[in-house]
DNA sequence: AAGCTATTGTGTTTGATTGCACAAATCTGG
DNA sequence: CCAGATTTGTGCAATCAAACACAATAGCTT
């Protein structure tokens, strides 16, 4: 089933994707070969209905009566999301968090390699950092653009991270993860997503006593 | 205005404040006084008349033709998600994350102070951490209920976060924010957020090309 | 002080998302 | 090979969220 446009799926949606994915791939790393949209909604704290109506956006994928085979399903949500292949990632920024980052092993089985890092404090450019040296700012756009590289991650502090955003939408990156607290502005085709654990806990505590 | 579960407020509206709160922290830092709906709006890629209708749910806090006060409407909201106060949180992991996390200096202006940190390898267990000494895992459900925590990050390897979070739940803690890459099973009464960067970053892989 | 501009708070409408419920299909066990 | 138990995919209904649009109000300017 064809996915070029034809059907506007609603973003929502797409951030289900990934965490059915993950489940999947945990449950194959029990042994498990099928399941049901039912089981697989008792782990997530999600309806069944709803799991099944976020797969028929994109085909059929489940067989009546027997539920469906993980390993098959999991391939299929895994092109869907395009991570049926391995995306290079570029880190700006080589502190506590980029330093963590980069020496985390799990973005190998999820689709994503850390292939560059960049700082602009002379102090650590040049240094090993994990499995690479790490770059001078200066050399960000000649380095991402040969590569060819479309995703970045951005862990520098709130003060730089915009001009870090820019420099890295000038270089072509269409995709940012970024760890600093603050709001970016980039132009609408480049996604962007925040991780900042102060907003999470703060969502939280509103519903503690 | 009472909020005493008089009225349910959606759980994305409170989701939304926190973001409301940083960007005005943000303003009053450059040293602004005032703010409208639009301004707010457009620095966060909001409608304007959507955060007139969030705030709404709690009060009137601007003025017309004015807008609204920015120091004024940062307490209100502060207030609303009860982080005019001080939470203790404690760490469970001293690995890379935890230790990243114990030496962020950011949480203290947003409501929230690194308490304790517990790990259950021998190697660590007793050596500074930042501030603080890591602390054996045995010693976490004692230690939490007397310091009165509610609040927990858990920074373990996957295959250990669910027997942690179970013991959290055990110790009393209502609101956990979980670094490992797995989803977790807690009471319905304990909230919990979740922060894998490569769910975040499948989310955005899908719009490439 | 009158007119103009800006901006809030909200009732109403529009649109999006979720949940329900069931026919159709598959499997199982006697 | 049949009856019963499962489970999918989906049309429809219900719920929830976002956008619209405007009266009411405040400040500013002349």
């Amino acid at each position: 089933m064809m996915n070029t446009t034809h059907k506007i799926i609603p973003d929502i949606v797409i951030g289900r994707l990934p965490v059915y994915l993950r489940a999947l791939q945990h449950m194959l790393q029990e042994g498990r070969q099928v399941t049901s949209s039912q089981e697989l909604g008792e782990r997530l704290g999600i309806s069944a209905a709803q799991i099944r109506k976020d797969l028929s956006q994109f085909g059929e994928f489940g067989k009546q009566g027997t539920g469906y085979n993980i390993e098959y399903l999991a391939n299929q949500v895994r092109e869907i999301l395009k991570v049926d292949r391995v995306w290079d990632v570029a880190i700006v920024g080589a502190g506590d968090i980029g330093s963590a980052l980069a020496g985390y092993s799990g973005f190998s089985q999820r689709g994503f390699r850390i292939a560059m890092m960049f700082d602009n404090n002379p102090a650590v450019i040049g240094q090993a950092q994990g499995d690479f040296v790490v770059r001078d700012m200066a050399t960000l756009k000649d380095a991402i653009q040969a590569a060819g590289i479309k995703v970045a991650m951005i862990a520098v502090p709130a003060g730089f991270a915009q001009e870090v955003a820019d420099k890295l939408v000038e270089a072509g990156i269409q995709a940012i993860l970024n760890y600093a607290p603050v709001n970016l502005n980039v132009p609408p085709e480049v996604r962007v997503q925040h991780i900042d654990p102060s907003i999470h806990l703060q969502r939280m505590t509103y519903y503690l006593d």
